[in-house]
Parts: structure tokens; C-alpha cells; sequence
RNA sequence: GCGCGAGUGGCGGAAUAGGCAGACGCGCACGGUUCAGGUCCGUGUGUCCGAAAGGACGUGGGGGUUCAACUCCCCCCUCGCGCACCA
């Protein structure tokens, strides 16, 4: 590079290549568990390995770096650590194709991101990296399985399960979106399965009441969505007696009422159906199942979908007045929420009507609706009034309203053994096995003496045999089931022939708990060393994306409370604060493949820097928001590093000159910007600090060309400050500035700037005078100016006697400093 | 349908215990530096009227509260997200 050249720019690969070095020999992000400092835990969801970094990992990092490296500055031991979410679907398509072993091209990915992770500058702890696909992981993975199971947690069940034909495997209920995979887009199907289930459902109150230390702290969209998804409804369950069958129960939100239940409805698919369906029904029952059962999820959930349904030739009694309605079986019911049966009420409830209405079923008003309704086409009506046409020899609801009516009815099926009150979720259990290879073993044994067999704990890891290539291929079974000197094994309680548990875990539980396993990663007595995790957690600060809304961020909710229950952890809750960075997208679509909008991460690091790439992502906006790369300007933000960066070189006083009696009024901003930057990273408002950095930056250029010149020491302190603060987010132009400014490295532990509370103080103000509401004068005044003084010269202001045009003043507000507001007659 | 969130210049976005709308940056325009400019420096840049001084209008639309509203209240529109035949 040429001398003019040198002056005004520096080399932006050579200058992170020689950072990046000194870096790793200073080793200065290294969380030691043994401090005298406060602890801080900085957490970004761990990458799978699938390729190279692109642009969505490095926003998330570098929002994520932000705080971690504040924590720092501002004198806290951190924990920042990183590792890979390293089973998964992928690796075991990349294998099939290319006929190698997953691991191949898992661990290739890994060290290709960690490669880039390093070059991107960021503050992680690398001594704590781990992988969830290393035997010294998933043996703690495995582990925890088997004590959930011990206690209940783990089971079971044979279900109906959502089914992906192209992935050929069981899918959780949180991994479809649409009735397709989350994964690959197929349309789910249904089978029937004997599958492993994680259950949730025992603490979907605790995970709902545990969200009151969440908010405020949490997206509010992440907690309502997981709101959503519980979804608690508190209501009754009801026994009907079904003539030919027996007592069936139903669960109904709206026990009130029950006197207007005129009709009884099954779920189509359920057993209950089968059971209850009468011989001279069975040929159409059949007929219509089929039907059903053809029916893809995708279709049911169209929303404008006639009812339909088949009698069944029976009779359910309604227990409040003895008469007998007809049962139903229809696809409007599911099969696997409450009950999987239902009263219809159609007088309330919009669906019943429309059933009600098709099949010419008999409808009985139970609340009042308001007047007008029915003149005005009313069909079902769902809100509220007094209940009538509801009484019977013993009991009237009859004029009650709604609450009052739903628990007299409640207290009355109670006493007569009819009902009780309670509360149903929607949230399932977590279906967690999966018929793959590239995943943690489901550790457990079938013994055909014996049935299920935990593999003892001395046993662990179960290890995943070598298949490569064409054993993956997906058969519907896992691939493991074909792997016959591994499945074969002989039973550990009995000794006889049994076969090991061929399916893998959901790659979700892996993650449950990695954030436990960084605080002593290397920890080999358990999943994790409790004294360390008592140091660390909670986790401070969590930083992913919000598609994980009701996957990973309420499983690893989930996890912590088990955990909690086992004694194991002495909180509740696993993360303090979490924060949903929004995508970076490409001319307002997201990047893709197919549309050919995908911007490259390597070819902007390369073009621009890492620095500039970084604070074009910190400095696009909220971290929240979505980031469209076409409007932003990696160029401009090279161009304010270099600005940044010139100041350096122009200081001439030497290290160390102190700044007391430099040029005030630039003390002031630099004291004033250093006091406000905390707030916002505090506030986690990274744009507006960086737009504070450059108001710094554009001041101390003036202070230098024309104000009190390159040798004045508060230009000094101030590019000293730009460098400290720049540390946050372009690493290397901060280090870069710190040596320029002839400190030692690294710049990234030079400490938060110290604030004079004294410069912070203004010696004058700008009063605003306004008159009807509009700005007619500025006047600089001291900051304790008295209101009759502000009044006074705001009167006397020409350019305000002239707005009020001879106008008497009829009224004047004064605040004092900073407003006066004259109204005029 | 229910729930949540958001609408501010040509663009990304600032500003809410109600008090200067448009910080900072991009883009654009003009000027300077330069052999050159994809460099750097300076000036300007919400809209409309005006040569200027100045004035009028202006935060999705309509109403309201107030000396004062991007901010608070009511109604509506649009967009995004979540759940969705969940009884």
C-alpha cells in the first residue's frame, strides 16, 4: 500500500490475521470458575453443523457478542460458550449419498465453523466447546433419560403418531407446522406406533405459572405463543351413561349448559367410536371411517369444512334430565384432546350448531342471548347472559350467570357422582423417539423375560455401531435395527437374548440440557458438576431465534423443572433473559436457494471485513427486527471504522497523559456517550449506542481539525473511549486504535471508561419557547433557572413578540429549564 | 375466528413518567482535495408555497383528552407472527 493510503485506511485482512493470533495466545475470554468477580453467563444457541456460517449466525453472535463483551468491560466474569448441536437429519443424508459415516461430515462442518467462528472475532470461551454427538456427551443424554424414566418421566405408549414418509420417522407434535414436517415440508401422515414420549403434560401448570418469573424478561410473543400452546381451559368432565356401552365421560368448557345438550359426539378415529357403534350402524361407521382416515391433516384443517358424521344407533342419557340424545361419530371431534367425546350443545357452541343444523338435530337455548340476536340471523350464541331453560327437580341455574352457573352445576354433578371440575391442556406429551441413526441411543434394553431394561449406568454410553452409506437408508425402522452384532445383546437382568432399543432421541433432548453441561463440560462424575452449575446459572442472558418459541425454549423449560424435582438444580427456570434476534433477509424475502437471494458470509467478511459486517448487522436496527441485507451498507460501515480508526493516529499526546484539564466541552461528550452507552447495551438498544459512538467519533474529528487540536489530552481520552466502545462490536479495529494509542492488548479487557459525574452536568441548556404549540425561539439559559426568570426572557424574545403579533398572552406554561409554551388570546 | 406485535422522509431507523419529530447512517445533490476516484473533506437534503426572510402542512385513517400527542383514550384500515373444528 501506498503512503497517502497508509494515512487514511488500514489493511483490514492483514490487521485481522495479526489480532487474531495475539488473541489466541492472551487466551483473554476464559471463564475460570474460581473468581473474586461477578459471575455473568452469556448464552447463543449452539449451530448445527451444516455447512459453513452464514449470514443468520452471524447476527446472532454478533448481537450476542455485544453483551458478552460488555460484561467483560464492565469488570464481570463471564461465561461465553460455544459448541455444536451435532446430531441430526443431515449428517445422515449427507452419509447416504456420499456412503460414509455421519460423523464424516459432521465433524469436517464443525471444524469449518469453528474456523470461522474464530476468524469472526468473537469473545467464546473455546476451552468449553462441546459436541451433543460425542460418546462423552450423549452418555450424560442417555443418563438422563434413564432418571426421568425412573421417575415416571419417560415411557411408553402406543399412539397414533404424526408420521413423515420422506424423512421416515415419528415427528413431535411441536415439529408440525401446517400438517407438514418442520424439517422438510412432507405432509404428515398418521400410524399407529409404540414410541418413547417425555412427559410434559405433568408440568404444564408449573410450565405456565413459572412464565410470572419470565415476564418482562422474556419476548412476549415467545411467552404467549407458549401460552398458546399449553392451551389450559378450565371447564368440567361429565359422565354420560351410552345405552349398550356404559359410563363415558366428556370434557366440556362449558358446563352450564348442560341442559342444552341435545346431541352426544365421538371422534371418528377413536376407539371409544368402535366400541360404542351399534350392529345395524356398522356398515355405514366403517364406511364413514375411511372416509375420515383418507382425509389428510392438511385437509382438516381447512377452515370452512362442512361438518360430517354417521349415527351410531345408540343413545347417551343427559344426566341433568334423563333425556336420551343420539351419539354421533364425527371428524370435528379429535380423538387425542380431553376425552376424545363430546356433549354438543348447538344453541352455544358454533360447530355443534352447524351439526345441529345438517342433521336436523334439536336445538335448546340455555343462556339468553342479548335482545335482537335471533332477529338478526343468530346462530350459536358464545357469550354471556342468565341461563334459562335449566332446571330440574332438584337443581335451577335459571337467571344465574354464566361463572355462577358453571360452578352450581359443577357442586351439583360433584355431590351426585356425575362430573367433576377441571382443567385440560392441549399440550401433549413429548414424543422423543425417532426411527434414525445419527442421534443418541435410547438406552434400553427389550428383554423378552424381562420386558424393558435400563442399561445400567456402568454401561454408558450406549455407542453408536459403524454404519455408513446404505445401511442408513430409511426403511421405516431405525437403520439400527439392521445392525445385528449391536442390537443383539444379552439382557443385563436376566442374562437371556434380548435386543437393544433401536430408535435415537429427538435431537431436541440433546439440547435440553447443554447449557447445563458448559458449566463443567469436562465433568465425568455426572451430566454436570453441581457446585459449577450453582456458580453459573441461571443463565444470565440467552440470545436465538424465536422459531424455537415452542420447541427448544419450552423443552429446556421443561428439563429444568424435572431436574429441579430430582434435586439436581436448585432453580426452576433455566435462563433469566432471552432475546429473539430477527432474520437477516434478502429484498424482503428470506434467503433461499430456490429464489437466488442467498448473500454469501464468506464473500461479505471478505469484501468488507469482519468488523464492518459486524456493525452493519448491530447497526441495522433493533436487534429484534428483521434485516434486510439490500438495504443495508456494509461500505459505509468500513467507512466509519476507517474514520474511527484515523483518529487514533492523529492523537499526539503520549499513553498515559491524563485527561483533567483537556478541552471540556469535549470532555463533556466523551463522558456523556460513555454514561449513555451503558444504559443502552443495558437496554439492549445496540443501534442507538453505535449511533452514539459516531456522534463521539464526528466530535472528536472537529476537536481535531478545528477546535482544540490533536495534542489537547481530552482527544486523547475521547479516542481512547471510541476504541473501548468500538471493542463491543469490530474487535479488530478496536485493538487495532488501542495500539495505535500505545496500549498494550487487548483493548476488549481495557475496562469500562470511568465516568466523571461532574461533566455530565451542563453549564448551560437550551430553553425551547413555543407559542400555540409551535417553536418560535431558542434560548440558552442555565440549567437552574428560575420559571419567572425563563418566563420573563422568553416574553422579551424579538422573534416571540413577533409571533405574537401584538396578541394579548393569556396563559404560559413554564418548564422550567427546557419549555415555555405561550398561549395567546 | 382468537391471541400477540408493528405502521415515522427516497431507504434502515432515532425521539414515549406527553414537551424541539426525523438523532445516527445509507442514498442523493453541490463544492473542495486528487494525475485519477468505488478515496477523503465540506455544505445541503420531510413535503408544499417563496429569490429570501418566512409561512403552511406533516408520524397508516377518523375522532377525543391536553397549553402541548409519534407518545394517552375510542373507532377503523393495513402488514407481520403465533394458535386454530382444542369442546
Amino acid at each position: 500500500m501506498t503512503q497517502a493510503q497508509e494515512d487514511t485506511s488500514y489493511d483490514v485482512a492483514a490487521t485481522q490475521e495479526k489480532w487474531r493470533a495475539v488473541w489466541d495466545k492472551l487466551d483473554p475470554f476464559r471463564a475460570h470458575d474460581d473468581t473474586e468477580r461477578e459471575r455473568r453467563y452469556a448464552l447463543t444457541m449452539f449451530p448445527y453443523p451444516s455447512g459453513d456460517l452464514h449470514m443468520g449466525h452471524a447476527e446472532v453472535t454478533a448481537l450476542h457478542d455485544v453483551i458478552a463483551r460488555y460484561w467483560w468491560q464492565r469488570g464481570y466474569e463471564v461465561l461465553n460458550p460455544m459448541g455444536w448441536d451435532s446430531f441430526g437429519l443431515p449428517a445422515e443424508n449427507a452419509a447416504i449419498r456420499n456412503n460414509e459415516h455421519p460423523a464424516t461430515y459432521t465433524y469436517a462442518n464443525i471444524e469449518t465453523q469453528f474456523a470461522s467462528f474464530k476468524n469472526y472475532g468473537l469473545s467464546f470461551d473455546w476451552s468449553r466447546r462441546l459436541h451433543t454427538s460425542d460418546p462423552e456427551y450423549y452418555r450424560w443424554t442417555q443418563w438422563l433419560f434413564l432418571k426421568f424414566r425412573e421417575r415416571g418421566l419417560a415411557y411408553r405408549k402406543n399412539s397414533p403418531v404424526n408420521w413423515c414418509p420422506n424423512d421416515q420417522t415419528v415427528l413431535a407434535n411441536e415439529q408440525v407446522v401446517d400438517g407438514r414436517c418442520e424439517r422438510c415440508g412432507a405432509e404428515v401422515t398418521k400410524r399407529e406406533l409404540t414410541q418413547w414420549y417425555f412427559k410434559i403434560t405433568d408440568y404444564a401448570q408449573a410450565l405456565l405459572d413459572d412464565m410470572a418469573q419470565l415476564e418482562g424478561h422474556w419476548p412476549e410473543r415467545v411467552l404467549t405463543a407458549q401460552r398458546n400452546w399449553i392451551g389450559r381451559s378450565e371447564g368440567a368432565h361429565v359422565v354420560f351413561e351410552v345405552e349398550g356401552h356404559g359410563p363415558v365421560t366428556v370434557f366440556t368448557t362449558r358446563p352450564d349448559t348442560l341442559f342444552g345438550a341435545t346431541f352426544f359426539v365421538v371422534a371418528a378415529d377413536a376407539k371409544l367410536a368402535d366400541e360404542i357403534c351399534a350392529p345395524e350402524q356398522r356398515e355405514a361407521f366403517d364406511a364413514y371411517l375411511t372416509e375420515v382416515r383418507k382425509a389428510s391433516d392438511i385437509d382438516r384443517l381447512s377452515t370452512e369444512r362442512p361438518k360430517s358424521g354417521v349415527f351410531l344407533g345408540r343413545h347417551a342419557v343427559n344426566p341433568v334430565n334423563g333425556q336420551p340424545i343420539p351419539v354421533y361419530a364425527a371428524d370435528y371431534v379429535l380423538a387425542d384432546y380431553g376425552t376424545g367425546a363430546i356433549m354438543a350443545v348447538p344453541a352455544q357452541d358454533q360447530r355443534d350448531w352447524d351439526f345441529a343444523t345438517k342433521f336436523d338435530l334439536p336445538i335448546v337455548r340455555t343462556v339468553q342471548p342479548p335482545e335482537g340476536f335471533e332477529a338478526s340471523g343468530g346462530e350459536a350464541f358464545t357469550g354471556t347472559g342468565p341461563a334459562i331453560n335449566s332446571a330440574n327437580a332438584e337443581i335451577s341455574l335459571n337467571g344465574m350467570d354464566v361463572p355462577e352457573a358453571k360452578s352450581t352445576i359443577i357442586a351439583w354433578l360433584e355431590d351426585k357422582g356425575l362430573g367433576t371440575g377441571t382443567v385440560n391442556f392441549r399440550l401433549r406429551d413429548w414424543l422423543v423417539s425417532r426411527q434414525r441413526f445419527w442421534g443418541t441411543p435410547i438406552p434400553i434394553i427389550h428383554c423378552e423375560k424381562c420386558g424393558e431394561v435400563a442399561v445400567p449406568e456402568d454401561q454408558l454410553p450406549v455407542v453408536l455401531p459403524e454404519l455408513r452409506g446404505h445401511d442408513l437408508k430409511p426403511k421405516g425402522v431405525s437403520p439400527l435395527a439392521g445392525a445385528t452384532d449391536w442390537v443383539n445383546v444379552d439382557c443385563p437382568s436376566c442374562g437371556g437374548p434380548a435386543t437393544r432399543d433401536s430408535d435415537t432421541m429427538d435431537t431436541f433432548v440433546d439440547s435440553s440440557w447443554y447449557f447445563l453441561r458448559y458449566c463443567s463440560p469436562h465433568y465425568t462424575d455426572g451430566p454436570f458438576d453441581p457446585g459449577a452449575v450453582r456458580k453459573w446459572m441461571p443463565t444470565d442472558q440467552y440470545v436465538g431465534g424465536a422459531e424455537h418459541a415452542v420447541l427448544h425454549l419450552m423443552y429446556v423449560r421443561f428439563f429444568t423443572k424435572a431436574l429441579h424435582d430430582m434435586g439436581m438444580v436448585d432453580f426452576v427456570e433455566p435462563f433469566d433473559n432471552l432475546m429473539n434476534q430477527g432474520f437477516v433477509i434478502n429484498r424482503g424475502k428470506k434467503m433461499s436457494k430456490s429464489l437466488g437471494n442467498g448473500v454469501n458470509l464468506g464473500d461479505q467478511l471478505t469484501e468488507f471485513g469482519v468488523d464492518a459486517v459486524r456493525l452493519t448487522l448491530v447497526f441495522a436496527g433493533p436487534p429484534e427486527d428483521d434485516i434486510d441485507w439490500a438495504d443495508m451498507s456494509p461500505s459505509g460501515s468500513l467507512r466509519f471504522l476507517q474514520r474511527a480508526w484515523r483518529l487514533s493516529g492523529d492523537v499526539t499526546s503520549p499513553a498515559g497523559t491524563p485527561a483533567e484539564g483537556g478541552d471540556v466541552a469535549l470532555r463533556r461528550i466523551t463522558h456523556k456517550t460513555v454514561h449513555d452507552a451503558a444504559d443502552l447495551v443495558e437496554a439492549r438498544r445496540f443501534n442507538v449506542m453505535i449511533a452514539r459512538v459516531m456522534e463521539l467519533t464526528n466530535a472528536t474529528r472537529k476537536a481535531i481539525d478545528s477546535g482544540c487540536g490533536p495534542a489537547d489530552p481530552a482527544v486523547r481520552e475521547a479516542a481512547e473511549a471510541v476504541a473501548i466502545l468500538l471493542s463491543l462490536v469490530a474487535p479488530y479495529t478496536a485493538e487495532e486504535m488501542w495500539d495505535r494509542l500505545g496500549h498494550e492488548p487487548t483493548v476488549a479487557r481495557a475496562g469500562w471508561p470511568a465516568v466523571d459525574e461532574a461533566l455530565l452536568v451542563e453549564d448551560s441548556v437550551v430553553a425551547v419557547v413555543q407559542v400555540q404549540g409551535k417553536v418560535k425561539a431558542r434560548l440558552d439559559v442555565a440549567p437552574d433557572i428560575s420559571e419567572s426568570d425563563l418566563e420573563a426572557a422568553a416574553l422579551a424574545d424579538p422573534g416571540v413578540v413577533r409571533a405574537l403579533d401584538g396578541r394579548p398572552v393569556r396563559k404560559v406554561i413554564v418548564r422550567a429549564p427546557k419549555l415555555v409554551n405561550i398561549v395567546a388570546g
